[in-house]
RNA sequence: GGGCGAGUGGCGGAAUGGCAGACGCGUCGGUCUCAAAAUCCGAUAUCUGUGAGGAUGUGGGGGUUCAAGUCCCCCCUCGCCCACCA
């Protein structure tokens, strides 16, 4: 055996010869349990960065574990390949999307392989091959089927420099989520895919996901925004009609004093329409119109409105009320328009100041003086309490008040109670050519006719012009000019790509059949799978991604095509790598490359540092030093099995062989006994590490700290050749998940002959973690005094006989009145005494 | 404004309510060497003391408990998510 780590000889050797005998190779029919690990497949940028290298070793740690522990694990790999910047690639360099796309794969697949991830690689999939991209446009047909795809005019997301629409999802505060370029509006007609059927039970089901972090749920939960409340009718003074308001607090119904709609409300030009306000009320909303998202949706802009010269009723007190548009009511959420309650809501305060309209308390917080309803406020008051000044419901707390208001109005008919979601139907639609085409034809006698299956898939063309600011699918008259799959007349082709979270929606279950070029997938192989018992990603994916896969998992449920209702059973959101305090990236230049550290201190180092260095939860900051210190490691680790080697090989079938005796380990001396035990509690340890807690950086310091055990251990006299070939043995499995190479190649080097990596992960001897004695902490009043080594099976009395002797404990009782004593067995005596007199 | 996290040595971070700071990094000292690197051994929260020791200490303040980094209440700071959603 080479007394040097050669981690780079070692570790090509070993990746080359796993991919040759497919050692991670998924067996198809297996009398052992499932365990489906996944991590967020990539994007194919052209290079593995140190985010992908913390995701894929997490998963891979955790795969591997379950390898050794008896399961047929599934643990899959793919791109999630197109996107906008091959296109964007393509305008520049004048390469096809599928060219730069395809090479930057073959690039970070190299990448992969040289992490020694242990994939099942005949699983690969990307999803801008048409073999995957087919079954894309037949989950739209079948969601188009179900009424849950569908097309209509809406005002849509626009992002001018992307040159296509986006989904809400991807607005972040106002701007575009990839380029950061303020979005405008613009009215389109779009694919929409009907997620808000869905929105109940998205919300409902996240109870049934206890495996997820309770901030991934938190931010769903609030991304869909439930909310219960009532719509009103207020008729129109003078005019028949009415205006609907939405409200989630009827109780404050008789302090309304006007009612606000948005600027584009329909009704808004009917009823200004010839009157001395129409002109006023035009320029209003052209002002608005020509604001971008964020200058109208931020709460710091200034509420601006106008009176548009109507009334309507307040349905239970019949005031008169005037009717206005202002800025901050919007269009899409509710009805598109508010009741003013400047008592009692924040914003309408603020409005009714400005503007002098009237403000009149109609509920006061309980116990509060009598007068109080006909004082001045300084503030709306939100909270609950009692009612005043509302006719009848006078003196009622608000809660009851509301429901009580809220029945009147149902019987009366004066509104109904409504459930209202924030979360909006998602706009599938791109204008962009690197993306599954919508599988949809135009006929101008047929209408809009979906690609029947056996035409699957439309292919992208491949005479495209790109030209910044056009629907490139639009430029191929090959593409566009087709026939009606019903009449065979002349047709046209739908122009536009799905969004690419289609793509990554559903590819967790192809993975379960990705060869399939029937179905796109068998019932069998995704029942069998399903559901993904780990995924591994960021944060960042916690309501796009995972929100639409939670969505098409439910529907395919409904259509019948699976059987799980959800499609991740726990889910690890990894944190961020950061460099110098903030996350690692190209544009802040802040990189570390991996495919450098690899080069410099071999994989194993990589994967070791990066699960070393911080829970996986949390960010984790780089260290150079740090990596390091994972290299110094893996050295002491090579250095200690080679000098243990001889004496292993001597061993090899000593004491594991000896059936006959009853315990093999009897006889062992303290020294032995000692080591055993650290032994067994590493094993211990270390499995609840990964097993359980996906505590990665405790199971390896527990590692770590084991193999200074054995150092010492080792220059023993005493030492027990049995003992030290055990803890050897163990060491190297329990570290084989996270150092897969290095493992492998010592536990050949000890005498094996079959891979590390198909054994089984040790057990606990239970008998082994049994001390003679141990040590007892003696504190007096909670403070540490001494420490006491005694008999494991002390008794409580001998134990509390043999605390109250020591010389230390005397100096700090002494003189002081007895209290009590608590005992807690085998770990610590507490003397609790108080001053005397 | 609402929601969710987090705050522990010089740094990354450990601690089923029971010895705070495991493990790693860094630093200091030693071993080895002609020398350096590597290796191996030791020290390393703060204050105080020559020393054994003593006191203090997990963002701040209160509380529960024999015992609190951990549980409860209030506050501060930072991070993330949502946000004129009626």
């Amino acid at each position: 055996m080479e007394e040097k780590y050669s981690f780079s000889k070692i570790e090509q050797k070993w990746q080359g010869h796993w991919i040759e005998s497919k050692a991670y190779k998924t067996e198809d029919s297996s009398s052992k349990p499932k365990y489906y690990a996944l991590a967020m497949f990539p994007y194919p940028s052209g290079d593995l960065h140190m985010g992908h290298v913390r995701n894929y070793s997490i998963a891979d740690v955790i795969a591997r574990y379950k390898r050794m522990t008896g399961f047929n694990v599934l643990h899959p790999i793919g791109w999630d390949s197109f996107g906008l910047p091959a296109e964007n690639a393509a305008i520049k360099h004048q390469t096809p999307p599928a060219d730069w796309t395809w090479k930057n794969i073959a690039n970070m697949r190299r990448q992969l392989k040289e992490m020694g991830i242990s994939y099942d690689w005949d699983r690969e999939m990307a999803t801008c091959h048409p073999g995957y991209y087919k079954w894309t446009q037949w989950m739209f047909i079948e969601l188009f089927k179900h009424g849950l795809a569908y097309k209509k005019k809406a005002a849509v997301n626009w992002c001018p420099s992307c040159s296509t629409v986006l989904a809400n999802e991807q607005v972040v505060d106002g701007a575009c989520e990839r380029c950061d370029t303020v979005v405008t509006k613009k009215i389109l007609e779009q694919w929409f895919f009907k997620i808000t059927d869905y929105a109940d039970v998205l919300l409902q089901d996240l109870d049934k996901l206890p495996g997820w972090p309770e901030k991934v749920k938190a931010m769903q939960r609030n991304w869909i925004g439930r909310s219960e409340g009532m719509e009103v009718k207020l008729p129109l003074l003078d005019r028949s009609g009415e205006i609907s308001v939405y409200t989630t607090r009827v109780d404050t119904l008789f302090g309304v004093s006007y009612v606000v709609l948005a600027p584009e409300h329909p009704l808004v030009i009917e009823l200004v329409s010839g009157t001395e306000y129409e002109a006023g009320v035009l320029a209003f909303i052209k002002k608005m119109q020509g604001l971008n998202e964020i200058a109208r949706t931020s709460t710091d802009a200034e509420k601006e409105g106008l009176f548009i010269g109507s009334y309507c009723l307040n349905p239970l007190s019949g005031e008169k009320v005037p009717i206005w548009i202002a800025n901050y009511v919007l269009l899409e959420y509710g009805t598109g328009a508010v009741m003013g309650v400047p008592a009692h809501d924040e914003r309408d305060f603020e409005f009714a100041t400005k503007y002098s309209l009237k403000i009149r308390s109609v509920i006061v917080p309980a116990g509060s003086a009598a007068d109080m309803k006909d004082q001045p406020l300084k503030g709306a008051y939100t909270g609950e309490g009692i009612m005043v000044n509302s006719g009848s419901f006078d003196g009622l707390d608000s809660n009851e008040g509301l429901e009580r208001m809220a029945d009147e109005a149902e019987r009366r008919g004066m509104g109904q109670r409504k459930v209202n979601f924030r979360l909006r139907d998602w706009l599938i639609s791109r204008q962009r050519y690197w993306g599954t085409p919508i599988p949809i034809v135009y006929c101008d006698s047929c209408g809009t006719v979906p690609v029947p299956e056996e035409q699957l898939p439309v292919v992208l063309p491949a005479d495209v012009v790109f030209k910044a600011g056009e629907n490139p699918l639009a430029s191929s008259a090959s593409f566009t000019d087709t026939t009606c799959p019903k009449c065979g007349g002349v047709a046209r082709r739908e122009t536009d790509t799905m969004d690419t979270f289609v793509c990554s929606s559903w590819y967790f279950l192809r993975y379960t059949d990705p060869r399939n070029t029937e179905v796109p997938f068998t019932k069998t192989a995704v029942d069998q799978w399903m559901n993904v018992d780990q995924y591994v990603g960021g944060v960042e994916h916690a309501i796009l991604h995972l929100l639409y896969a939670r969505f098409f998992t439910k529907a395919l449920r409904d259509m019948g095509y699976v059987k799980a209702d959800e499609p991740f059973q726990n889910l690890l959101t990894q944190g961020m790598v950061c460099l110098d305090g903030s996350k690692m990236s190209k544009s802040k230049g802040n990189i570390v490359s991996p495919e450098v550290i690899i080069g410099n201190y071999g994989a194993d180092t990589a994967r070791l540092f990066i699960l070393f260095a911080a829970p996986p939860e949390r960010d984790l900051e780089w260290s150079d030093q740090g990596v390091e210190g994972c290299y110094r490691f893996l050295n002491r680790v090579w250095r200690l099995v080679a000098q243990y080697e001889p004496v292993i090989k001597e061993n090899l079938n000593h004491r594991s062989s000896s059936t006959d005796q009853a315990d093999p380990w009897a006889s062992l001396n303290a020294i032995n006994k000692e080591m055993r035990r650290h032994t067994h509690l590493a094993i211990q340890r270390v499995t609840i590490d990964i097993g359980t807690r996906n505590n990665f950086n405790t199971a390896i310091s527990t590692i770590m700290e084991w193999v200074n055990a054995l150092y010492i251990y080792k220059e023993q006299p005493a030492a027990d050749a049995a003992v030290g070939k055990e803890a050897v043995e163990a060491m190297l499995l329990l570290l084989a998940p996270f150092a897969p190479h290095i493992t492998e190649e010592l536990w050949l080097e000890i005498g094996h002959t079959e891979s590390i990596h198909k054994q089984c992960w040790p057990e606990v001897d239970k008998a082994a973690l049994v001390q003679d004695e141990v040590t007892v902490v003696l504190q007096v009043n909670g403070k540490v005094r001494d420490r006491i080594t005694v008999a494991a099976d002390i008794s409580k009395a001998d134990l509390e006989k043999k605390a109250l002797e020591q010389p230390k404990v005397l100096e700090f009782t002494e003189g002081k009145a007895f209290v009590k004593i608590i005992t807690v067995s085998g770990k610590l005596v507490n003397i609790v005494v108080k001053d005397a007199g």
